[in-house]
DNA sequence: GAAAAAAGTTGAACCGGTTCAGTTTTGCAG
DNA sequence: CTGCAAAACTGAACCGGTTCAACTTTTTTC
């Protein structure tokens, strides 16, 4: 009894969100009217909006499997941190903007962004919020482990410097997505240059 | 000469903000129509997009007078830091936040920011982030000064810190516009808690 | 001070995301 | 199978921000 329905149902969400996507990479999100979106879906706009409850939530799908891809290669870094504190937290920090751009464009994110901060009562906006979150928490639990394993001093707050690095590459971020000739060197390098700064005085005085 | 055209010109661009000021302490800034800005200014809606390139446009000219008045007081803090370094860095944080409330909502601070953010060739955007970097530069200069004054360590990078400390006071100011149940003292103490934690680490052991 | 140019005003129409009343399809009970 | 209730689909209409061609008012020119 596999359910035509359920069968159905998949079929067509897979179809919506491809077809959003081709969409999306060829003329970005603002030019795709959903119009378009459900003709190359072969689905109607209403339907469109049965599966959908904004335009946005097609990007949370996406969003969605780009964080959750970086929070795994970010475990594989909390778990055997490489070289002294700098390194590692530097390491964590590239994992999280290399991947960036594999699903979703500056736009895209611009847009996620800005809906997640204007609804935030929406689904959406709390989905998006709780990634952000396991973010946070991923640098956290790096910094806990550093200073378990002797690269950060005993006395440091872990939770305090871990959110607060959060904060920093995700304001950062903003700033790339928002400065469309930015590069992505230019994002890391500004990044790590606050890491070093950082490191200099919470890492333990040890080999460079 | 005084020059008609010039004087009602003032006046319209006047009666228009002051008609949106009311309209949007009223019933929010989502819920008042342009059309009905236009008519309690005494305008056409043709007009109204004479004088502003978009709604959101409203929210800059007070977005603008809010964060002037608290760059301004914040000159104080910085001319002359009160207490240790901790102190004098909540000290510049609790300017920006108690004054956050004055002019704007939470529904609009959420606006502002979301339409900076998605839209960023928009005259707006430029401005909203300028006055951004100056709150930014304000925070590097009260790092630089308190190291001058010998109250944080020689070796600390104070623009990196400043910049740093900066991005972690605007991410939490988000969290707390996102958060509708979320009250100043519980932003406040969550920036104190991130203050606490560095100045722990870069201050230097004095007199508490 | 008449006429032309420039600047400003107007509201109906546009646009695209979203809704919803009516229709079709599916699953299930008898 | 048949009939019926539930679920899903549909596209025309809605809504509100934005545009624009026609119109008015002010300023300038001679």
């Amino acid at each position: 009894m596999a359910g035509l329905r359920e069968r159905q149902k998949a079929k067509r969400h897979r179809a919506i969100i491809q077809a959003a996507s081709t969409l999306f990479k060829q003329n970005g999100y603002e030019a795709a009217r959903i119009e378009a979106i459900a003709e190359v879906a072969e689905v109607s706009v209403g339907t469109f909006y049965n599966y959908f409850e904004h335009k946005a939530d097609l990007l949370l799908a996406i969003v969605t499997m780009e964080v959750e891809e970086v929070l795994n290669q970010g475990e594989g870094v909390v778990a055997a941190p490489p070289g002294d504190a700098y390194e590692a937290i530097c390491a964590l920090v590239a994992t999280y903007y290399d991947h960036s751009l594999v699903y979703l464009t500056k736009e895209m994110w611009r847009t996620a962004m800005a809906f997640s901060i204007q609804s935030p009562d929406t689904p959406f906006s709390r989905r998006y919020r709780e990634l952000d979150h396991q973010l946070s928490e991923q640098v956290v639990a790096l910094m806990t482990r550093l200073q378990q394993g002797g690269q950060l001093r005993a006395g440091v707050d872990t939770r305090a410097f871990g959110e607060l690095t959060f904060l920093g590459l995700n304001g950062l971020f903003t700033t790339y997505t928002v400065t469309e000739g930015m590069a992505l060197e230019e994002l890391k390098a500004g990044m790590f240059r606050q890491v070093r700064a950082l490191t200099a005085q919470i890492g333990t005085p040890d080999a460079a």
